[in-house]
DNA sequence: TTTCCTAGTGTCCATTTTACACTAATTATG
DNA sequence: CATAATTAGTGTAAAATGGACACTAGGAAA
């Protein structure tokens, strides 16, 4: 920051005020999830806006943040990570308001409904088809997105996203949804089994209508590891194209 | 952003105002740089600090932070980026004071000093010795640099740090200097000239004590393509320890 | 002419990445 | 109860990449 003689005379750039964003990712279905506020108010009444609130004149960024992703979802305790300020001089209709954003990864099934009155006008919505939201939210949305896409490569976050039993097919889904590509199956188990993360829990899905898969949980003394010393996830996009391998497996049976 | 009444309830919240602040990287005598300010007023009178000012009310974030850089050093159209706002309750002595902490990379041979009396208080500064700054700064500074470490490897950032010419040992220095590692120069030459971003010059350089090196330049059409397709420059720290594998050549005049 | 200094060069081995096809286990159906 | 349907689960070989490693080349200085 450069020189000032005094604060005093400044005082017109004390007249912004500061928000954060915060986008909520969740997974489920097979597919990532982003949790919405309908606005109630103008402006941008009735649209879907991201949730967030006005910082506390006595509150850190990191805390106004949590405040509001706890207010919501009832959750602490979960990943949360600054990504970058939106400062468009008329991103607000109403005055200067700077918007600091960040992203979080929660499990769903954690996430009960909050009493709150925003809480209540919540709903998860696909990732892929957030369109129409209120503000520049789509495009902090994006640069959210971006951002996990680019963390799924240097962490093992499907330890955030998944419910505590999952099956490897879940796992691989998830990483699909978030690098928007295919992988192959093969290669996905070797590398994230070689990365010994995973405890086989030596138990089966029940209630599918077809073979059942193995369920595993994540290490959570190996995940710490991980954290400590960083990892990276690198798998290239399947390339199976109009001739998937197991097209001959299922025309040997005439 | 959650549901406002009208933003006159609000007004409580517009009382802060914002900086950007830059940390500006340059290279130099095999060294990283970095553009700091020694500070004429209270807060901080005397210490070096990064170069940053007010948002103007009308003034968009990225815009603020090029009117800073360009102020200092007269340059535009250099690599610019937002890397994380810093909004500590008490960060600020006089108030409070979010500040968008931005970093640019520039040619030192680029750089002539402005007519500006803040330019005049400008010191090109180690990166690696940068202590004791006013406010927050050496946390803005580190979390630059880390995301400089981050982007060296996605983006050939000798383009934007070295003069038009340079040798390949530059080069390494460079990317050592940025990585706080040694690489393995035969390794190193064989990686950076397989990605075919080099035009050798066909020139060798002058006046040095010792066999000449060749010089290079960046190949601006090539570059552009890495900007649109995204590279990976991955090169792990040389292992040669207590036995440099050249002893053997410096015994063998016995 | 020798010393000193940095430039420059290639190969082998280990590891990682990739492409790729069929059998296994379960439920649903006729 | 046979078979169809559906997803789970498994291995290998070839290619590409990464990493370790030692000496010769060319110029200036002494």
């Amino acid at each position: 920051m450069l020189p000032q003689e005094k604060m005093d005379g400044f005082d017109g750039y004390f007249k912004s005020a500061f928000t954060v964003d915060n986008v909520i990712f969740g997974f489920d279905e097979g597919d990532l999830k982003v949790l919405l506020i309908k606005r109630g108010e103008e402006p941008y009444q009735g649209k879907w806006a991201l949730p967030g609130y006005f910082v506390d004149p006595n509150e850190d960024l990191d805390t106004a943040a949590k405040r509001v992703l706890g207010e919501l979802t009832g959750l602490r305790n979960v990943y949360l990570e600054q990504v970058r300020t939106f400062g468009a001089v008329n991103r607000h209709p109403f005055g200067r308001v700077i918007t600091v954003a960040y992203f979080s990864l929660i499990k769903i099934s954690d996430y009960t409904i909050q009493p709150s009155s925003i809480a209540r006008k919540a709903k998860w919505h696909s990732v892929a088809k957030a369109r129409g939201l209120a503000f520049d939210h789509e495009e902090i949305l994006e640069a959210c997105f971006n951002r996990l896409k680019w963390l799924v490569r240097a962490r093992p976050v499907g330890f955030e996203l998944l419910p505590p039993k999952f099956t490897l097919t879940e796992l691989q889904h998830l990483y699909e949804a978030i690098l928007e590509t295919e992988l192959d199956k093969r290669n996905f188990r070797k590398k994230i089994l070689s990365m010994n993360l995973l405890i086989d829990l030596d138990e089966t899905q029940e209630g599918v209508a077809h073979r059942p898969a193995r369920l595993y949980q994540f290490d959570k003394d190996k995940y710490q590891e991980f954290l400590a010393e960083g990892f990276s996830f690198e798998l290239k996009e399947s390339k199976r194209k109009e001739n998937p391998e197991n097209r001959q497996a299922t025309h040997s049976h005439w």
